[in-house]
Formats: C-alpha cells, sequence, structure tokens
DNA sequence: CTCGTCCCCTGGGAGC
DNA sequence: TGCTCCCAGGGGACGA
C-alpha cells in the first residue's frame, strides 16, 4: 500500500502526537510479522521517550531516548492507529480487530495500534550507532526528495541495466521510495513507456523523469497521500490523490493528455500491473 | 551481478 | 447469499 508520499503523510500524523510522549507499556498479540519482534521488544520500549518521528524511504523511524530506534514499515496493508485518552477501544470489538498486532501505550493515556492484515509489515529495533548499517536500511538508493537526487545522480543508477525502467525505479537499491502508484504516474507525466530498457533513456528523459517523480510525490503529500481499500492516516482522515490518478488504476479510460485521444493500456510483468497511455508514452 | 519468477498473507470485489 | 477466482500500495529468496 503505502509508498513515500502515504508513509511521510502518517510521519506527519504520529509526529504531532509522539513526539515527547513517553511509551509507558506494549501489548504484543504475536511475536512476528514478516520479520520476528526482538524478544526483548516491549522492555526496551517500555518507559522511554519518543524523541522524533522520522522517515528514510518506506520506513519509519522512531528515535528514542537511550540508544535504540524502533523501525516499522507498512508493508502492504499496515496502518497506524491512535486512540486519543478518552476513547475505550474495548468497547468495541470492531475497533481493535484481530489484525491489530501490537498496542503502543503512551503517558498521557492515549494509545497507538499497529495494525496490519496480511503482516507484510515489520516492527524492530536497532541501535542508534548501528542504524547506517542496518540490513533493512544500509542498501537504501537515492531518497527522491533530497537534493541529491539529480538528473546525474539517476542517471548513474540507470546505466547498464537492461531490465524495464518500471522495474529499475522500484528497486529500493537505485531510488527508495517509489512503489507501483508513483512509478506509473512518473513515467506517464515524464512520456516514457514502462518496458524501456532503463539504460535507453536519453539525459533530456532522465531529466523529465527526476521532474516528474519529485513534482507527483509533492502533490501526493500535499492531497495526504493517496487512499485506496483500507488505507488512512494515523488520525482516520483519508487521503485524496487517488482522485488525481492519470493513469494508474484507469485502464480503458482515455489518457488526459489534451488532444491525445489514446487510452489507457494495462500490462502485467513481474506479477505486477503496469498502466500506461500508448500514444503518448514512448 | 542482474533479471524474472514465485512466494509470504488476508480481504475485497467481480462474476456466476 | 455464497462460492470461486483474481487482484492488491511491499519486499525477499531463488535459480538461470
Amino acid at each position: 500500500m503505502p509508498e513515500l508520499p502515504e508513509v511521510e503523510t502518517v510521519r506527519r500524523g504520529l509526529a504531532r502526537h509522539l513526539v515527547g510522549r513517553t511509551i509507558v507499556g506494549v501489548t504484543q498479540r504475536r511475536t512476528a510479522l514478516r520479520l520476528p519482534m526482538p524478544l526483548d521488544f516491549a522492555a526496551r520500549l517500555s518507559g522511554r521517550r519518543v524523541l522524533a518521528v522520522e522517515r528514510r524511504a518506506k520506513y519509519l523511524l522512531f528515535p528514542l531516548e537511550g540508544e535504540d530506534v524502533m523501525i516499522a514499515h507498512l508493508g502492504m496493508s499496515g496502518r497506524f492507529h491512535l486512540w486519543p485518552p478518552e476513547a475505550d477501544p474495548t468497547a468495541s470489538g470492531r475497533e481493535m480487530g484481530k489484525h491489530v498486532h501490537v498496542i503502543f501505550d503512551l503517558d498521557d493515556g492515549s494509545r497507538l495500534a499497529y495494525e496490519d492484515a496480511r503482516r507484510f509489515g515489520l516492527l524492530t529495533l536497532a541501535r542508534r550507532s548501528d542504524l547506517a548499517e542496518h540490513p533493512l536500511l544500509r542498501d537504501l538508493g537515492l531518497e527522491p526528495l533530497a537534493p541529491d537526487f539529480t538528473p546525474a545522480a539517476l542517471a548513474r543508477v540507470l546505466a547498464g541495466r537492461r531490465a524495464p525502467i518500471k522495474a529499475a525505479l522500484l528497486d529500493q537499491r537505485g531510488i527508495a521510495g517509489l512503489g507501483n502508484i508513483y512509478v506509473c504516474e512518473a513515467l506517464f507525466r515524464a512520456h516514457v513507456a514502462p518496458h524501456r530498457p532503463a539504460a535507453s533513456l536519453s539525459s533530456a528523459e532522465i531529466a523529465h523523469l527526476v521532474a516528474a517523480i519529485r513534482a507527483v510525490l509533492l502533490e501526493a503529500i500535499a492531497a495526504g497521500g493517496s487512499s485506496l481499500r483500507d488505507y488512512v492516516q494515523a488520525d482516520g482522515e483519508l487521503g485524496y490523490f487517488q482522485h488525481r490518478f492519470a493513469v494508474y488504476d484507469r485502464a480503458g479510460a482515455r489518457c488526459p493528455t489534451p488532444g491525445c485521444g489514446g487510452s489507457i493500456r494495462r500490462l502485467i510483468h513481474q506479477g505486477r500491473s503496469s498502466f500506461y497511455c500508448p500514444q503518448c508514452q514512448h
């Protein structure tokens, strides 16, 4: 589910409520998500104040008082939900459903729940000093909204790669944070077909693609992300960028480019759908 | 190395 | 209503 704009939206929502709060208790309803949680997960979190909520690619990082940093990834269906102090989650069985896996009790009486039906997400802990070399983080590539995401940097990532540009952009070791939706949308804006070999893009196309990736991510963040199926922000608000998709999940629809007249096609490679306009993406 | 395939897991929607 | 099939925003383990 969540790609960079959704994770960034969640980060902002959590930061507002969590920074400065102390975790007073942790309830684990299972011992593993995609990865096992550390055996001392609850013990290392309890009594710790949350210093910040940060993001690296699609990972959320929660530096804590002391040496530890909690690392979270939402996978496809992961959500954080905040319960204000006056709320009683036990009053309604539906609210704290069977897919709520971890509950963090905070010092103001509020609670943070991690819910993840498919369990492709993860929660773990690392030492702050080991973060850069942590196996989950060390191979991540360029942060697409950082200043070093330049046409020259993207050109280096794509050089020599025969894989389709679609696959190259999804590879988190090159650029980190894009997923299926925003790759489709960025390629559309840059007029590049998803099946083009990555190394075949011209300098002009690469420059256009860098600008398109930045723009689509910033617009999506401004819209609060895209709400598909079960994605909601921490406060339950829905993002609305899905109404602005030009191609994603719009197979058969008219291409939105003025005067194009083509229709959006869906292609499957590597088991995932690509949506594009064969008329204006080459 | 790099690339494509398959798999992890559950739920929702379409079609019958 | 209920079944079956397909599909889904993620990433990682394989084998060629």
